[in-house]
DNA sequence: TACTACATCTCGCAT
DNA sequence: ATGCGAGGTGTAGTA
């Protein structure tokens, strides 16, 4: 259930409605202008680009540079193949509502194949894997830290980690994976206004738990009465250059 | 320029290392499982999916669904190919240092080609327009709003519009192009402070212009004093659903 | 659905 | 290089 061609627009119509139909995923090696009207208005003019259509009815188009697509639209487009002096592919969506158009001047290879993918990615080292780290080892923070509540999605915000030191003054604890900036420290400040508020105390203690933080952010804490603990996130720079040469025994 | 095979390991080998060195946009449709190490940890087990080599040697691991790639190094990684019981691609990045192993059990397709692309995406609507917008239709935010100045990047942060209003109190206008959120309302406070603080002045008017704003921040927002102003971003749902049979004229 | 915050965020810009 | 904030952010989780 594969094919490759290198067609005219009218064949090149009829493989990507038969792919459509039978959800493969398609790349369409060629060169395209494309117009975005939606979120905003974008103009990409021509150029060689990749067009992937996913099985989801996501849509790409992917320069030959960069990480992210210089166009898209989100899984479920309702997608149109037209064929007349160049080959179109329209999509759209609602909510909101987008519209995408790519005028193909030249196809220079379009493939599609089903793919059948039935695993998830398993990440670790998030901030969550973090904050989970000081909840099993509170000393990292203070040896009188004693924590309570891990990740908890309080009416006045989502508190990474909460406790009271020994003579039971609350703690909050705000987690960074990277480099803690301005904002950091004002979800933390936010945080302790509102659960001072919240709990009639005058004192709570504030913590921001991260590998770093950016001068002015350290200023800002300092100013506003809060802390700081270095902690590296769980999982970081593990990376064994000795493994590298067994390849085969790398991957299980 | 372009290839297309469906081939063994070693052929594939072969294959990719010439497209590589030929600077190639490439495309493989494969059974694999993924490994990435660098700033975080992640497995995938095996599945279908596409691996894309673009020239700029950024790698892409796409799965048949969704937007983001679900493992990727960014432009500049070296990348090795290597042939065994399985097909290898290993690409290795630093600062930050990471690496990536797709080990490849199927290949289904194998593309590439040369690309070329001197064409940059222009777009419009961001929140850099809406602030240009209010600098020059002032009477948005209100009667007497004089603006001074735009997207101004003070010590104090970049502040969108500042102006002030006919009685020489200044004003600061934070845009979002969307439902502004906490993080909006805090932005703007800090830039007030900051600014109170700087200029000595007790009284600073401050702004969100944005098309909404949620439930809570707007309870933020009236707690602090500052003000809710409604815009739409420019260029926001232009869709004209009669242009669109008219396809041959829609792009220019 | 709305709201909130993370992300291997990416990207651009300014210092 | 670092700092900072936007993004057509996307995405997950929760009320």
């Amino acid at each position: 259930m594969r094919s490759h061609v290198e067609p005219g627009f009218e064949e090149s119509k009829n493989v990507l409605n038969h792919a459509l139909r039978h959800n493969e995923l398609i790349t369409v090696y060629c060169e395209c202008e494309v117009k975005y009207e939606g979120r905003a208005y974008s103009k990409l003019e021509r150029g060689d680009r990749i067009v992937i259509i996913k099985p989801d009815k996501t849509l790409l188009v992917h320069k030959p540079t960069g990480r992210n697509p210089v166009n898209w639209i989100k899984e479920g487009a309702s997608i149109r193949i037209d064929a007349q002096d160049h080959l179109f592919i329209t999509a759209e969506a609602i909510n909101p509502r987008e519209q995408m158009i790519i005028k193909i001047s030249k196809v220079m290879l379009l493939n599609s194949c089903q793919l059948s993918d039935e695993e998830e990615v398993s990440i670790m080292g998030s901030e969550a894997d973090m904050a989970r780290m000081l909840y099993e080892k509170p000393y990292l923070i203070s040896n009188d830290f004693r924590p309570v509540s891990l990740e908890e999605q309080t009416k006045y915000g989502f508190i990474d980690v909460m406790g009271h030191d020994g003579k039971g003054t609350l703690i909050i604890v705000e987690c960074k994976r990277v480099t803690a900036g301005l904002n950091a420290v004002q979800q933390l400040r936010r945080y302790v206004e509102k659960i001072m508020e919240a709990k009639g105390v005058s004192e709570v203690i504030g913590y921001i738990a991260a590998p770093g933080m950016t001068k002015n952010s350290k200023q800002m804490l300092k100013d506003w009465g809060y802390k700081f603990i270095r902690v590296e996130p769980p999982m970081r720079n593990i990376i064994d250059k000795s493994r590298q040469k067994k390849l085969k025994d790398y991957l299980k």
